[in-house]
DNA sequence: GATGAATGAGCATTCATTCAT
DNA sequence: GATGAATGAATGCTCATTCAT
């Protein structure tokens, strides 16, 4: 039925124009995901990015602001992907304990799967500029919220530290830069079993913890 | 009477121009400090450095190989002289939770006492270029080899997670850094407990955790 | 009933087109007049002028040559237009002095009316390039052409210098300048008594020169 | 005694950089009057400039602001080196008739003799920028100041109009401008007697100016 | 040894113009 | 015929680095 597109009330037509804008915005960050991965943020010129996303310079600064604009844009590109990717790894009616595993689970697969992808986020990020730095802030505090719903399940009358969700994040995000600096990204993944075990055992004490991370590895990834 | 100015206290002349030029190294890094702490490492220029070290730029880049050259000096610096510091504020006969606490109090106490020293290690080093993140995560490694030692006076059976320490470092360094990047070092000697806690929690346990903690909060800081 | 489109006033169809796209010439170099006399020649970018006269830039390109043409056809417009409401403001029988009056008094009050036409001619017409200052030249070479026929009326039997009529025409134009840039488009009317009395007075002589301008302040303007 | 130079107490040693830096500065200036005399203001760039001069792209920026400042400079120079040498022209107990004549004579001859340097007076001045414009505008109130002293010796009753040495100024100024345009600089010098006559008839009267012009030109110029 | 004037490669950015739709 | 998205040449400018004095 295309002349419900073109003729119908039904569904949005202005769209057009934005949307078309956005699909381009998101082809020329992604292709400049590479170059800004290989040879970081500062070294990138505009040149290059336009070069591999095959668009004019003129095209390239009607798009963006400049080149930072175009790397807060792929970095939002990539946490938003990778945040509904690790919600659908979560079982709908999953344990908050469940919860947390498979999303560690996935999100190192994910970062041994797209290594490039995960620079952007955990290496290049640091370096290109306050503005970046300060949306990484707050994309590290996503994952501390969820940290903290596990206070909720804690039997243990003793209050955990305040900073304690903020500082494990940090922690894991700390691991994961290492091995991605490293050139390591393979080994990524085989970080789940002690990275499990630092984000659970303050909420769960020693042994619990230990039993829940033994029951996400005999669980196969889907 | 030039003879007088070659003989000098006769034995070790070698030494001379070495001691001299390191001298001036460490003079021309710690005048650049403020500059590299308040317009960032990227935008400070070998003029404003050269200008508020009053040397000519020739100088300049006989001391010095380049910018980052002159920045890694500036922490290597900035990071020798807090280790001692830290070294000196640990008791000789301290067991290794007092001395975590020492180390953890007069560290934050340091931070909150020099901010503009603190930004150079905890946000500027990561804008710096590859050289200076590797040395960051060198100098990142000290401390965790600290906490190490504190496996040996663990009773329980289990192993830890083998990324704890590496973790916790940069879980500690993260609070610390937001609370910088926030001109909010005022702030950061009262992290003491919380940090604390943090640490020391996955080695003693909470409850000799927050012993240990008390006992520490009631010592005053030299 | 197409076919009436294409016959109409049977005799001149060729015209059609040529006419309306003459139309569009004018609408859009007038729309772009406050633009050029705001921003100035060279500020002005051709998305400036094709925004402000709603029409497609492939439009503009198919009406004008370029943004200078746009500006020479503005230009021409202005000195067309305003040259036959000069006409329009000498009575017919009008002396050659009561003539050279009634202009220079029509010509200064459309100025104050409308000083940014006035602008594109006397200020932005200068930075427009050499083809606009070739234009502007022959503009000013027209009134020149007007005092000249004054010389006939002269008695004195000396000859005028031969470059009198365009440093007279310069001059003037000079002091009505001056007042565009400085914003006082409304002080130019008040001009009158004493740029006629420059223009008149190596034809009349000082004392009858002086008449004529009495005479001239006294008629009211229609 | 070159001893003085650099021990006394005499002289101004302070000078040395900024003396250097101006003649730098003129160097440039002088060197790129060329290129903006041919090309225009607009069309010449920095690397123009900078090729000709024979000066990298960093002195030129540590010179000069940019463009405009350049060539308000060059500008400025030919203004203050003329001004002197019409200066000179006229001798030191010369009536106001006769320095008129001789200021005009000299002029005109110098006009002739550089015309690229009268071109960045008389025409490129226009072109660039309100700043250049502005500056042009008070060249040419200096020689409307000396006209107005010719007030003084005019012995009839009645008051020249208010706007008459500007208006003469500009004049003259447009009948030079019009020949250089039209690169006939060598006519310059033969405009003197119809100059002259436009100029000096309003304050002698035409029997008086006629006069004063036949001794001009009887006069040889130095 | 120290100086800082000079260098110029390299970068971000603009805007007149084209041409596929 | 009209549109405006795409182009990329051209420009102004910065700043790390060199080297003659």
């Amino acid at each position: 039925m295309p002349q419900h597109l073109t003729k119908g009330p039904v569904g949005r037509e202005p769209l057009a124009r934005e949307v078309v804008e956005d699909h381009q915005r998101r082809r020329i960050a992604v292709a400049a995901c590479p170059v800004f991965s290989k040879h970081g943020y500062r070294a990138t010129t505009i040149d290059d990015v336009v070069e591999v996303a095959q668009v004019g310079v003129g095209s390239f600064y009607s798009l963006f602001e400049g080149k930072q604009e175009c790397f807060l844009f792929l970095y939002e590109t990539i946490v938003a992907e990778t945040r509904e990717e690790l919600a659908r790894a979560v079982p709908r009616d999953a344990s908050w304990v469940e919860a947390v595993g498979e999303v560690l689970r996935k999100l190192l697969l994910t970062i041994a799967a797209e290594p490039q992808r995960a620079r952007i986020v955990f290496v290049e990020a640091q370096t290109a500029g306050p503005e970046v730095e300060e949306r990484y802030a707050e994309t590290m505090a996503e994952p501390a919220r969820l940290l903290r719903q596990g206070r909720a399940s804690r039997e243990r009358s003793a209050e955990l530290p305040a900073g304690l969700e903020p500082a494990t994040v940090a922690g894991i995000a700390w691991l994961i830069q290492q091995r991605l600096v490293a050139e390591q990204s393979d080994d990524v993944p085989a970080l789940l079993p002690e990275v499990a075990a630092i984000v659970l055992e303050p909420y769960l004490g020693e042994s619990a913890a230990a039993q829940a991370i033994e029951r996400l590895l005999a669980t196969a990834s889907a």
